[in-house]
DNA sequence: CGCAATTCCATTGACGCCCAAATTTTCCCA
DNA sequence: TGGGAAAATTTGGGCGTCAATGGAATTGCG
């Protein structure tokens, strides 16, 4: 079989969009991109759904992003990571406090309607800067919501500071950290 | 076949393969060029389609490559090896955020249809430059994704840069890329 | 009573999946 | 060693289903 699994089927892909189906490599990949619908609507990617589906929270949980100005959406499993981050700073730390703040008090839980679709509140878009197009981008156990254009940038950004980081891990061990199948002429 | 003996048998070759042997080393081997058809599906080679049936994974795992302008392809084998790098990072550190950006976010997983085809996303398509066609090059545990011509270009790069790094290690073997077998014209 | 927000319903167009034909490659036999 | 038959792949299409959208109806609130 191709992919099953999910209730939901597969994706499309309006604007250039990846594909995907999204039960359980564990969590949400792939980006899309959709435009907001004249009421401010956006239908949340099917495969994304899919995984909200799975997780079982009722709604979606987004935040503020603590570092981009994007949205951190998710459902328990983001709402796990969150608790246990908390959970490892001490009670009545400031630091603890700041993190409720951002992360807990910043938060809103948004209605999904039938259709998959959310519609976000004024303050979110403004902090993300979304006008008529967002980008949904998958984390794993969590995913963002982008202004298209910002995402571009950030990628760049962040693909870069990968590809350093990467070089530094090559210096060490030559063999890369993936011992499965030996590899021959894995030449690059 | 045509030609066996050397997993590199650079060269062009209209659509077809080489020496193909995709068998089961355990791994993606050799290169094959075909193109896309009307619908923009592509046959995954069936030797690489074997040695994902033997990784398990039920469908295709795809991101841009971070080192070129091609895509990196595999299975459980590639994912693993995204996974375990961000395993390494705390859940809500700035880095894993950034690296889960570049790593899953781009990332897709491409349905393969019972033939063995798959669509590549527009931005797929759009990192790597295909139109029309495109090359399957095996590295061990994955294999890459080329537009045919930025291949070539990469290839001759990729042997000129390897010719000058042996002259600096001096003697010591023979050409490593000039198997013993002789091989006849391995398809030019 | 009017405006607005929410829910439901219908349409459009992709995309997933299946079936069939044309080539190409492999293997066997003369 | 060449030819030929069989099998496997690679192609091309067609159809059905489902997701994304847009609009209309209903309900709640100001």
């Amino acid at each position: 079989m191709v992919c099953r699994g999910a209730p939901v089927a597969f994706a499309r892909q309006a604007r250039g969009n990846p594909c995907g189906w999204g039960w359980g490599v564990d969590g949400f990949v792939s980006h899309y991109t959709s435009r907001l619908d004249a009421k401010g609507r956006v239908s949340i990617p099917a495969p994304f759904r899919a995984v909200l589906a799975r997780d079982g929270f009722d709604g979606l949980y987004v935040h503020p992003s603590l570092d981009v100005e994007a949205l951190d959406c998710g459902g328990h499993a983001l709402l796990r990571e969150i608790h246990d981050l908390l959970g490892k700073l001490s009670p009545y730390s400031e630091e603890r406090d700041l993190f409720s703040t951002a992360l807990i008090g910043t938060s809103e839980i948004l209605k999904v309607d039938t259709e998959g679709r959310v519609i976000l509140s004024e303050s979110a878009k403004a902090y993300a800067g979304i006008a008529t197009e967002v980008t949904f981008v998958g984390h794993g156990f969590k995913f963002q919501i982008w202004e298209p254009g910002r995402f571009l940038a950030h990628l760049a950004e962040a693909r870069s500071q990968l590809r350093d980081f990467r070089k530094q891990l090559s210096s060490r061990h030559v063999a890369p950290d993936t011992p499965p199948p030996r590899q021959h002429g894995a030449r690059e």
